[in-house]
DNA sequence: CATCTATTTGGCGAAATAGCCAAATAAAGC
DNA sequence: GCTTTATTTGGCTATTTCGCCAAATAGATG
């Protein structure tokens, strides 16, 4: 059966939460281990309050879980499978832009 | 040594190619083989002119090749790793949404 | 050449997203 | 209990994205 509307709706919406050049850095940089959210502020270098807004929207989409301990809050990936997700990107990143048609 | 700006922004618009309800649908879709605008105009249920332009965005992209026959132009996936990438997807997506942290 | 068919392009208004600031919250330590 | 530190939330503006319509383009066919 063709995938419902609401399906549909919440893959896109992992995918998106993907899709942005500082939550894709930090999918990466998430890879090699939890970070706080400080951490990745200094990363991103961008106000934590973005950040911070960039990570619920992540949390939300299911790809990051999140623990507290003591003052920080840890992040951390929800699967390991970014791995290949990320080298498929790669794959067809790398394959270049086809600018036209025929 | 962390990934260029440029390479950022070039993975994030793969990403974001797929990461919308119709374009992931027509992602799915030509998993089964190449189709022609007009059969996914019908497979989306959008305006002609809206499914062209996803369809331009995901080629531009890097997601889909294109070739045209005859008065048609025939769609098709540039990389078979999508498979992957979807079940990575499905997996996330199905973990469900965190929606409070701690 | 005129016409028909499939597709793309331009333009526009509506909706969603991004990022900053300031304020709120929560837990830790004095 | 007050202060400090880490994080989230609310609010605002600017930018981007979405989807329709109408017009343009490109071949195919008569």
């Amino acid at each position: 059966m063709p995938a419902t509307k609401k399906k549909l709706e919440d893959r896109a919406a992992v995918i998106k939460a993907l899709g942005h050049p500082s939550r894709l850095l930090i999918a990466e940089s998430l890879m090699k281990g939890e970070m706080c959210v400080c951490d990745l502020k200094d990363l991103v270098g961008a106000d934590m309050s973005t950040v911070s807004k960039h990570l619920t929207l992540m949390r939300e989409a299911g790809v990051l879980n999140c623990e507290k301990r003591g003052l920080n809050i840890y992040y951390s990936l929800a699967c390991d499978c970014l791995g290949d997700f990320l080298r498929c990107v790669d794959r067809l990143a790398c394959g270049g832009k086809k600018t036209t048609c025929c």
